[in-house]
This record gives C-alpha cells, sequence and structure tokens, in this order.
DNA sequence: AGATAGTATCTAAAAAATAGATGGTACGGG
DNA sequence: CCCGTACCATCTATTTTTTAGATACTATCT
C-alpha cells in the first residue's frame, strides 16, 4: 500500500487558494510566483489521487472532493500547529506537562480561577488534576507522580519537600438533622466518641489524630463523607464549603464542641520536591496560588 | 511569527528512528543512506527548536522533550493517515459523508449491525444518521438534506423517489395499565375516539390517518409517545418494540382492538432520489439493509 | 472586440534532499 | 587493556525538487 506522500505545504497552499479565491491572488499573498501555487495544488491532486478545483471558468471553484479535503486538511494543519506549540512550551518551559495532587480540603475559590489563568498562560501544557486525600498527596509529591501537592498540614512536617503556606481551610462538625446529637449541646470528645464518626482517610492507614470514636467509617472524599452524614450514618469532620448545601437544605446540623486546639481552621501547604527543577510553569504556579 | 517548518517526513523519520533504535537501523530500513535520516532529525531539532535525542552514548536515546514530540508526531501522522483515508475513499466511492434520515419506526434489529459492517467496510467515510418521523423522513431525502431514508409507508406513494421494501414493523395500542380503556375488552374507533389519544407527529402538521381521537396530542417521537403513556396522558399507536420494556414492567397494557386494514403491521421502505448518484457507498447500504 | 484577470506549461536557475566517504566515539569481548 | 564493531556528525558531489519568469491560452466584463 502506498503511503501518504502530500506535505503539509501542499496542504497550506490549498487552503489559502480557497481563502483567497485564486491561484494568483493566492501567489501574491504569499509572495511567490503562480506557477508555484498551480504546482503545488497539482502535486496535491496527484498525491491524493483526487480533483480539487473545477478550473473551466475565470477563478477555480472547489470541487465536492474538494471541500471534503479542506475540511480534513484545516483539522490537519492545525494539529500541526498543535505541535509546535507543544515544541515550544516545552523549550520555553522544559515541560509538556503537568501534574497536580490537590486535596479537596485545601481547595477553595481560588483554586478553579488559577487553573484557567494557567491554561490561558500555557495554551499547549497539558494539565493532570487528580484528588487524593490527606497523606497520599505528599506521597505523590514524594514519589514524583505528582509535580506539585495541595494539602491540608497533618501534625508532622516535611523534611524532605519544600512548602509554601497557602491559607486555612475553616472545619466543621456535622451531623444529620434528626440525629440524637444535636440535642446535646456543646459537646466534648467524650460526647462524640459514643457515636458513630465518618471518618475521611487515604490510603495510608494511620492513627489519624481526627479519629476520635471508636465507631469509625472511612471513606476517601470529603463528598462521600457528606453523604454518608446526610443519610445519618455518622458525624463527621469536613470543610465547611463542602457541608454549606447540605446545611443551607437542612439536612445537615452543625455541632459546637469545644476541642482542644488546633482550633479547627486547618493550613493548608503547597507542596513539591526539593530536587524538582523549577521551570517556567512551576514557577508560574507557585506564584500564582501564593499571591492570589 | 514563525510558522510551522517542520514536515511530515522528518516526523516519519522521527518515528522510526525511535522504533529502530538508531540512525543507522532506520536508513537500512528505509533504504536510505545514513546521513538522510541524519540530517532529517537534525533539520526537526532545529525547526522545532528542541534536543529530540540525547547521542552521548552509543545508541541516541529520546530526551524527556523528545518523548513528548513522539506523542504528538504519532497523533499528527495518524491524522495524516485519515486525510489520505478520506481522499481515497472520495476517489472510490465518490463520497466522503452519507446521511441517513431513519424513522425509528421503521428500525429494527437490523439496523445497527449494518451500521456497524458500514463503519468497518468504509472506515473513512462519515456517517450522520438522524431519526425524523414519518413524512419528515421523505422529505430530508427530497431536499437532499438525507441521502437515504428509512421510512414507514404512508397512504401515498413516492412517484419522486426511489424505494425498495424492506420489511414491516408490528403496532400495537397501548395504554397506562390503570386507564379506563382497559376495562372494555375489545375496542372499536368510536372507543377510542372518546380519550385523549397520543400521536406521534413530524413536523409537517397533516391529517394523519392514525389520528382517531379529536383529542389529540402530538409528539415527535416514539419514545416521547411511549413516556406520555406510562404517565397515562393517553393512549398511543407505537411500533411493539417501543413498548415492550413498559409492557414487561407492567406499566403499559396492550389493547385490543378491531380495527379495519390495513392490519397493525407497517410497511417500511428505504427510500432515495432517483437522481441521485448510487456510488459505492449508496449500492452497498442499499444492498445490505435490503437483504439482510 | 478589447482590456483584464486567471491558469497551464515550458525553461532555466536556485534550493534541498540524498548518497557515499571519512573521522571520531561508545561499548563489549577477548 | 586493547581491538573490532556499530554508531553518529560532517564534508563533498550529485541528483531531485522547488521556484521564478516568460509565454500562450481561456474566461469574463464592459
Amino acid at each position: 500500500m502506498e503511503q501518504n506522500r502530500f506535505t503539509l505545504d501542499q496542504l497550506r497552499a490549498l487552503l489559502i487558494v480557497v481563502e483567497k479565491g485564486s491561484f494568483s491572488a493566492a501567489a501574491r499573498h504569499l509572495g511567490k510566483a503562480q506557477s508555484v501555487l498551480s504546482h503545488h495544488i497539482q502535486n496535491l491532486e496527484i498525491d491524493l489521487d483526487i480533483i480539487l478545483f473545477d478550473r473551466s471558468g475565470r477563478y477555480p471553484t472547489l470541487t465536492p472532493a474538494g471541500e471534503a479535503v479542506v475540511e480534513q486538511a484545516k483539522f490537519l494543519l492545525q494539529q500541526a500547529d498543535h505541535l509546535s506549540g507543544v515544541a515550544k512550551s516545552l523549550q520555553e518551559y522544559q515541560r509538556e506537562k503537568l501534574v497536580i495532587a490537590a486535596d479537596e480540603m485545601a481547595l477553595d475559590g481560588r483554586f478553579d480561577p488559577s487553573m484557567l489563568a494557567l491554561s490561558q498562560t500555557f495554551p499547549h501544557l497539558s494539565v493532570e488534576i487528580c484528588h487524593p486525600v490527606l497523606k497520599d498527596v505528599a506521597t505523590m509529591v514524594r514519589e514524583g507522580r505528582a509535580d506539585i501537592g495541595l494539602t491540608v498540614q497533618m501534625s508532622d512536617v516535611y523534611d524532605d519537600l519544600a512548602f509554601a503556606r497557602l491559607g486555612a481551610t475553616k472545619m466543621v462538625v456535622i451531623v444529620e438533622t434528626g440525629h440524637a446529637l444535636t440535642e446535646l449541646g456543646t459537646l466534648d470528645t467524650i460526647a462524640l466518641a459514643r457515636y458513630r464518626q465518618v471518618l475521611v482517610s487515604g490510603t495510608i492507614q494511620e492513627n489519624s489524630p481526627w479519629q476520635l470514636s471508636p465507631l469509625c467509617w472511612r471513606v476517601s472524599s470529603i463528598w462521600g463523607a457528606v453523604e454518608l452524614a446526610k443519610a445519618g450514618v455518622g458525624w463527621t469532620i469536613v470543610p465547611a464549603f463542602a457541608a454549606k448545601d447540605g446545611i443551607a437544605q437542612g439536612k445537615l446540623a452543625v455541632l459546637t464542641t469545644k476541642l482542644d486546639p488546633p482550633e479547627w481552621e486547618l493550613p493548608s501547604d503547597l507542596i513539591w520536591r526539593h530536587d524538582a527543577r523549577i521551570d517556567g510553569v512551576m514557577e508560574w504556579v507557585i506564584n500564582r496560588l501564593c499571591s492570589v
């Protein structure tokens, strides 16, 4: 089977001829001789074994087959542009893909707009965002499976990771509206321990400082925890923004507690590997998320 | 801004070098001199302004940037193959796109497998299927907005369209299980006329021979009619296959009627314009649908 | 009919792709 | 450790392709 023998230049010539309406006009536009365009189109017709233009009139007009080829050509050249763009961002920013591991607890209203800005600033960058929970974020960054992590600060520090403070997430203790806990007023840890807790937990089994009850279900997403709380499975600790809708709908109640510090504000951090090369993209993301 | 200056040949060279593991092996595989491959890669590196290979070792190895470019190149060359494929089918079958207007009433179990076979036989053909109702099918074919129509035969004949008999669709009269009509035994048109009818109707407002009741809602899809019947809006006439699930679930009841002929078997036809050029694709579709 | 704008094709010149030869480097096996 | 093998870059000469310019012919408008 014969290979594709057409060239991108031929396709570019085709599109310009179509746009300008004639071989001569296209040649003038390109600053080339008319015969060049004539040859390009002729060769393309030979390569594709298709007549693209009807030349019987004064101006060449596309045949139906020609129109179909023009559509395909536009698409192909767009892909070629994309390849160039990827190459350019590779050359400028040393990177073609950025993997972000973001704990949903560490997200706030600034994250999504920042991602939009990222897509606009680096239009050919490929971005991958995943949402691990708690320590899984740091693990992904440590193992190089993510370039940057957004995580809530756990009790331990990261000796091996670089980090920058981002902000704080307000946490609330919630439970289904009809639950017995709602009638007990201000609660202490002893009271909470008597009821089933729904704990947001990563894949790393650990003794969480947040586990207050021996009766404990574990889920891997804050949204899952909220849904279980709504269903009445038990009480849980989640970011205020995740519980907002449920509270507004009257399905969830906030419990007032007299818990020890740390206050129910959880600091969130941006983390990355010390040995990571800070290229243009990394620098942009770090600056953006820390400053906005 | 500088344009893309790389060529498809350079990308092909890149992929073959990667596949064969060295410039020399790639050159042998292509029956060319090694210097040719060397130049192709060098020029590509210049055009993209990126180092693709690390040549320090005995065998060249891709740089990380090179790997990203290889991915893009594979994709782009695949698109180029597709363009060739489209061109070839254009040249062989005179057509790049086939529009099928199929009344859902005329469909049966043979249609979808035939479409699968179509996609396999003409892999680069672009297919568009829409589901107009009743006379709208013939209208689309007449106006050239569809190449082929699948329609149920209405009382009138198509003087201006070519057609082939396909088969017959069994029709049933259905109503919600709790509806008053279910208690009346065998029905005549007078009885039906007393209750609201849900009529499947095209955009052409017409006096349908199926309209038996003056109380009549019109919907443009058999599935819409089935849903309305389930909801208890009224009785309706639809193909047996469309009512099957609802009947099995006990939500719909079939009414026994003593209606005039035509029997509740509705012939379905394949239609196309007399003046349509019967190319390879048209011929294949017509033969396939009529014979299977 | 004449002026104008268009395309195909021919010829010659410029540019690019290719082959072949040569020198230098990495790597593995005696 | 050294030698044979396999590799790549680069140089030169040659072939092929692309391009420009000139010319002949056709369509269209006035």
